[in-house]
DNA sequence: GTGAAAGCGCTAACAT
DNA sequence: ATGTTAGCGCTTTCAC
């Protein structure tokens, strides 16, 4: 005879034992100081005994608030968001918030449902680490939570936003790499990824700056490293080879490496590549990418203090927080192969 | 005049607007077949123009489930994991229930706690992939609801789990290497690690068995980047170098071949570099690292479909999953250079 | 087919 | 300092 449902303890059947009311043990519970050590004593032994957690559920219905922050994260395999992560759940740590995650596998829909669920879920604001979803969905949750932005710039006044300055960080790629000598630099994009039709904007404007219009070169890709394999592909299929390719982001500039080193160039004799993030990937010593620096945990830790202004200070004009890009010189260039 | 609160539309407003009762509305969200068309209409267009959503922890609250499966997430860094969390979401979402994860750092106070945030969320059931966590919390929780425990083994009645068998993995990786011709292979283990005893006694043992006990040298490391790296910077230090060094797992191994690049020995000519774990980075072409395969999305189905059996069918006894490894050998393995 | 009513486990006034 | 009461927004009998 067995309940399809076990039943766990409740705050009442700890009220029972101890001997006391319930509001007791909720006072208890929630460390209350103006109750008697005697009557602490008693419910704490009480709950202990019955193996009673409180249900937090039950405790977001009434307070209509969940204490928690929800993260939709669009590619947990790519270093950037995880590390992002990592800010995220310093800070919130150190608000006593709860954070929670949901993947969207870098699908829109996927990325859809993640934001759904978080919003039924009830979480009291949410961190949106995720390139793929539209605006409009975006805008309609806002006016349930207060929506941050990472890694996405934003100009609405319900939204917040933290990003870096993506034409910049592009330019910063050219300069570095028309320093070196380079003319011919293409550049593999991110698709549909956040920023990437600002990095792929800041390149071609960087490169006619430099009267290089004529090498101007625009591969689709991907923000992974399937797309970096495709995007180097596609490249040398066709066209004059470049000297240089400056790849959407670090994750997709592997997948070029990849790609450039089974199809016989050496990086950077033959070719110079660049990525962009600076995620942990692009440090390991046998990749040593050149790369734009993001601070990752720092725009996390952000994201966090500008939604919970919203929550707790009720702040209702939106921030912006635009972040200036750093170059990291690394291994993957150098001046191009005198021909 | 702001309230701290705001409030949403509740399902009572859109009965109301709608013209009909609450349960009416309650019928209609969920999809209820034996409603009047006209009345339906009514209720979803009442419900789309206040922008209602069902408040899902109302909802659990009544129902005593949540549909959710929580997942305590050991190191987000590590692609392992991740991996597995891909079968996970999968697998989950194939049996519609949602998933939400909470990270931890590798530090088990931090996995108690996602633990415990897991449990007072009510999630129905528990996906443990966080070698740190004590067994006795896991033990505590399991009293509560279904809990598996993914790449860590468990000998438990209340807990299921789904792991490889370590101690043959490293045996594959012992003979590999000895059938290589080496003698001298050194083992930087996996700390506090899931499984890491088990694969450190693997080798042990395997070394043994080849009559190689003279040479059997563990070095104290950990699950990451910085462990490798410290376990090579220690097994450098002193005594006789090795021709060969097995590390507990990818992430450690990387950091080991960036520690040995850096003191100019190369890999495999200088020492041969085995790995654990098989993941994406070990495929990556610049590293293209030998190791053990672990089928990781495969075993995120399994822990799904494990806790769900418990759910669903009121599966009492355990089921323990151990999964044949399987070596993969890449480039950062060959034969000892002689001398 | 539809509505009324009784909770789910907790917190937050409000009494005392 | 402690108990009583009225919900939080929903699902679920049970009537009609």
């Amino acid at each position: 005879m067995r309940e399809g449902i076990p039943r766990r303890p409740t705050i009442i059947d700890v009220a029972a034992k101890a001997g006391v009311s319930k509001s007791m043990v909720s006072l208890v519970m929630r460390g209350s100081s103006d109750v008697r050590e005697e009557k602490r004593r008693l419910v704490l032994e009480a709950a202990d005994a019955l193996g009673y957690r409180p249900n937090a559920v039950a405790r977001s219905l009434v307070r209509r608030r969940t204490n928690m922050l929800g993260v939709v994260l669009s590619d947990l395999h790519n270093p950037f968001f995880t590390e992002v992560i990592d800010g995220i759940e310093a800070e919130a740590e150190d608000r006593s918030y709860r954070t929670i995650i949901c993947t969207a596998s870098r699908q829109s829909s996927a990325e859809r449902r993640a934001l759904d669920t978080l919003l039924e879920l009830r979480a009291d604001a949410l961190i949106l680490a995720s390139p793929m979803i539209e605006m409009d969905a975006i805008a309609r949750a806002s006016a349930e939570v207060p929506v941050v932005l990472v890694a996405r710039p934003s100009d609405s006044e319900a939204i917040d936003s933290v990003a870096n300055d993506d034409p910049t960080g592009a330019a910063l790629v050219v300069d570095h790499l028309v320093a070196l000598g380079h003319r011919r630099i293409a550049h593999v994009d991110g698709g549909g990824g956040a920023g990437a039709a600002a990095r792929s904007a800041g390149y071609v404007q960087a490169m006619q700056r430099h009267g290089l219009d004529a090498h101007v070169r625009v591969i689709p890709g991907s923000y992974t490293d399937e797309g970096g394999r495709q995007g180097v592909a596609a490249l040398l299929a066709s066209g004059e080879r470049p000297t240089a390719i400056f790849v959407a982001n670090d994750l997709a500039a592997l997948g070029a490496m990849s790609e450039l080193a089974e199809r016989g160039l050496r990086v950077p004799d033959d070719m110079s590549l660049v990525g962009y993030d600076n995620t942990s990937l692009a440090a390991v010593r046998h990749i040593s990418l050149t790369t734009v620096d993001q601070p990752r945990p720092q725009m996390g830790r952000q994201a966090v203090t500008l939604v919970l202004e919203r929550l707790t200070r009720d702040r209702t004009t939106s921030r912006h927080i635009l972040i200036p890009p750093r170059l990291v010189v690394r291994g993957t260039t150098a001046a191009p192969a005198v021909r």
